[in-house]
DNA sequence: ATTCAAATGTGATACAGGTCACGCAGCCAC
DNA sequence: GTGGCTGCGTGACCTGTATCACATTTGAAT
């Protein structure tokens, strides 16, 4: 499927464009295709643009002074991702977002999507909706990290993301989980 | 200060509604007080609402199979409070809302402020900032969670917002941080 | 002022998960 | 092929935090 296509269908399930407000909406985005780790925001970054996954899939992830690493996002098709925080700041990035495969996207600078947001009701209507899907399931996964144990939230993730298992190398379902690679490892062989 | 004033103050912050914006918008809200103690949403509710602090602090919390208690927002004046994902998808509440100390809310339904939102461009603009800053917010707990060990969280929590410190029993802190009551106490005395 | 309940402090013990160390298997480049 | 890199499994040990138990303080109600 085309990625205008791709594009169409996911909006159209929470805003009813016109033809024409979507082909103007469409033509705001740039597509972009990465390499399996191609960096495309680094920490330090002044962080211009969003990202839709048309194919492939993405990783967010924080990297503390420990050189841990924290996971904040598997990015898979129709998915958006970002540093958000330095987005809408405009502060620098502290997260970083790269390519866990080859990956095909959609690109959208802050400064367009706030134009067309504010030139077209329905945008901004779609992205309050996206944006509150997203705060529901980060509350999610808050409380599954403080009330779950390692094994429920491994098994949670590959109920609800079964593709993951075979995409992504354990190190990072770990540093997704908050847990290490020993311990995630020891779990799924006992 | 009234509470037409503490709202209008609040969204001036992020939209620009004319005065007869703003008072078909303050229209569409409930003003209701409560006493310390009292439960506003309760696990199992149908949840109508999402509420504006005017006075007081409310928390809302989870409460897990072996009664432990998961604090996700003390919510100050100026900040909104409910379930979120209960209220936007229909859903029966899995989270609790109640009053830490006695409170004065404004009470927004959801259909209303779907309403409004279509019908003004400016209050839905709101909408989706104050849901990204929620976002932001969200995302950045979730990793002090997974990168930082409780004292850290602590003192995070303490300078951020210094005035839980009188209102808010320890209890209640440590549900938040994601500890046991001990732990807490014994971090603040060595 | 007295009483009772809630909140807090503190000791002893148990255990999940982290850390370090090592070995092995797959895979790409040359 | 062979060297080197990355990912994965596993053993031994350590540490932070939970849990249970009980003492003490605080604060609200009468």
């Amino acid at each position: 499927m085309d990625p205008r296509e791709i594009l169409k269908e996911h909006i159209a399930k929470s805003a009813s464009l016109t033809n024409d407000q979507f082909d103007y909406f469409f033509s705001r985005f740039k597509y972009q295709s990465f390499k399996k780790g191609q960096i495309i925001i680094a920490e330090g970054d002044k962080v211009e643009c969003e990202y839709f996954v048309l194919d492939g899939c993405l990783k967010s992830f924080y990297i503390n002074d420990d050189i841990k690493m924290f996971i904040l996002q598997f990015a898979m098709p129709t998915w958006w991702a970002s540093d958000y925080n330095a987005l809408y700041s405009g502060a620098k990035a502290t997260i970083n977002l790269d390519c866990i495969t080859d990956a095909e996207v959609l690109c959208l600078s802050n400064t367009d999507r706030e134009n067309i947001c504010s030139e077209i009701h329905q945008v901004e209507h779609f992205f309050r909706w996206r944006t509150n899907k997203g705060y529901v399931a980060s509350q999610k996964r808050l409380l599954s990290m403080m009330n779950n144990d390692v094994k429920h939230r491994y098994e949670e993730l590959m109920t609800q993301y079964p593709a993951l298992y075979n995409i992504v190398p354990k190190q990072l379902i770990a540093a997704y989980l908050g847990v290490s690679r020993e311990t995630l490892s020891r779990l799924s062989h006992s």
